[in-house]
DNA sequence: CTGAAAGCGCTTACAG
DNA sequence: CTGAAAGCGCTTACAG
């Protein structure tokens, strides 16, 4: 690995020069830039990351806490894939790497013939890599070791998590509002008794969508009924009880707004079961627009998150701060109502 | 951030002392070893790992190169997600963490500021962070970048591409085992015409599959027919386009085993629209067993990869090579047929 | 505009 | 078993 001093050495200066036409090229003359510039080019040399964060006291990494392992086995992201590729794009563009933490569970953080037990906090793993920063995805089971971090002064942003702090803002699609349009789109097309399955108690985007459920309700002019509001947890196998279950009322749903499009495909599933077509006899509008929902049958009419969106959203928020102090203000990002198949095409008027 | 030298001082050694009882536990005196324990516990110290990768020129991260940038837009890793599961687990509970590496084309890696255009390579990449070794994820565009990181010495596996290397391995899918078995299902339900739709050129599980599937026609006693071959690129629209010229034949096919279920699910939908029935006129197989494999109408019959053994044998193999000198060998994933409705059922004998 | 020097926080031969 | 010292490769006040 060719240095700053073997650089320096072939161009007659100093290494604190040629550190200089890395960070602030404008305070070393023109010639001498340009010469060091050249000589760093023909050898291929670029400052050795590990030194640069030690002496700068910052990394051009980004951690990302995903935490995967409270969860039951097999949970999915609904967009990681997406959420991923717009983070990594939208940070590379400023030089910075994404660091994929290895969380609580699988792992404390030690290496083997490390006998010490060390007990990790996000804080420190942050400053143990010198991070620039962490996104948090949110995951439910952290809430408190979220919070802390948050609070600590380090740049965070949150996805689908209102955390603040001083240095930290969230990411959220308006779920509130998606689901809101949802019900009016159900009503618009004539129904009247629309159910809703909802996401997990203690869960952020699903208490939004709740609310918007109710909203829409409300706009439409239409009175909430209890018994038609279930609780789900996100997964399909919740959907499809969460439909049995409804269809057994004594004056069942004619429609169901479901929080997740997982969910929604489970009410599919339920309806199919009991006999009743979709959207004939049943109109279901999913939520997220994942893959599957334009390959079931009915086409799932859905709520679309801003899949890159988050990302770029997230990423966005984390440079912001990164580079200024105080934390931006939380993002809202806008949803979108896709019309397939699974309520019976366009509203009537 | 408490440092070692504060813990060494509270402890009345040195800071050698600490850094043994983290690094080689057993060459410090039971007494002063759990003394300084106790301490770092109660102080939370752990060594600083920027710190530590530049003094011990390797860090506690494995950078995973993914490239998105070449791939024409929407391109989906069909399971990303339990890919990285996979990999982030095993390596977590090794004390390594991930490094999602910024590639070519979204950022040279330079921050705001530095005017130079540092030409990267995956090696000097790795050499700046003192990365631990690289997973390369197969793009197919960065061919030679590939290759030229698995001559260079540096720990390196290799996803569905065979690079080799002093310590370079591989890890793939058994995709020409896969495939024959598919074929041999569909001759074994009585199928005499079996098509495929492969992936595209160039890219190495493709022709592993192709090759199966001649394979698998062989050892069922039938004989390839050319213009039953067609060449897709494992997006759905290349099944549909595909599928249609295949019923276009003089002979048309009863059966057609697909690449990837994704062109599975564009093959389902050219024979609907073609007026035919799914198995009841032709029977179709995939391979990866994604989501939507089971959710299609028909649910397609599929051949599976181990999504999250993908991860871990990577996982296993990085590993192995950071600990020890030489290459493990390649590995071979098994597959497994996944017999849903897509072909009328289990073999009739 | 440039250089000498201190410092970032560890690890690891080398002595003892 | 332990310590003093050098070194990893940068960055950044501080002088000049």
């Amino acid at each position: 690995m060719v240095t700053a001093r073997e650089v320096a050495q072939l161009c007659g200066v100093s290494v604190a020069t040629v550190s200089r036409v890395f960070n602030r090229p404008a305070t070393v003359s023109a010639t001498t830039r340009e010469r060091v510039e050249r000589v760093a080019r023909d050898l291929d040399f670029s400052p050795n990351e590990s030194a640069r964060a030690l002496s700068r006291q910052q990394s051009a990494m980004v951690g990302l806490v995903w935490d995967t392992d409270h969860r039951r086995p097999g949970w999915r992201h609904p967009f990681l894939q997406d959420l991923l590729l717009g983070l990594k794009s939208a940070l590379s563009s400023h030089g910075y790497h994404l660091l994929l933490l290895a969380t609580s569970d699988d792992a404390r953080d030690r290496r083997p013939g490390v006998s010490l037990a060390d007990p990790i906090g996000y804080v420190s793993m942050t400053r143990r890599h010198h991070l620039a920063g962490l996104v948090l995805i949110d995951s439910g089971t952290d809430a408190d070791a979220f919070t802390a971090f948050a609070q600590s002064g380090l740049p965070c942003v949150a996805l689908d998590v209102a955390l603040s702090g001083p240095r930290a803002t969230h990411v959220t699609s308006d779920n509130a509002g998606g689901a809101a349009e949802a019900v009016r789109h159900l009503a618009a097309l004539g129904h009247r008794r629309i159910a809703t399955i909802t996401g997990p108690r203690g869960n952020a985007p699903a208490a939004a969508r709740t609310e918007g459920y109710l909203r829409g309700l409300a706009e439409a002019g239409l009175t909430a009924r209890e018994d038609l509001v279930i609780t789900g947890d996100y997964y399909r196998e919740s959907g499809f009880v969460g439909m049995r279950r409804l269809l057994a009322r004594k004056d069942p749903p004619t429609a169901v707004f479901a929080a997740s499009d997982e969910m929604a495909v489970g009410a599919l599933l339920a309806a199919r079961a009991a006999g009743l077509r979709v959207p004939g006899d049943l109109a279901v509008v999913g939520f997220d627009d994942i893959e599957v929902a334009s390959l079931v049958d009915p086409a799932l009419t859905t709520v679309a998150q801003d899949k890159p969106g988050f990302g770029t959203a997230a990423a966005g928020a984390m440079l912001a701060m990164i580079e200024n102090a105080g934390a931006p203000e939380p993002v809202l990002l806008p949803t979108k109502l896709v019309v397939r198949d699974s309520c019976g095409g366009h509203p009537r008027r």
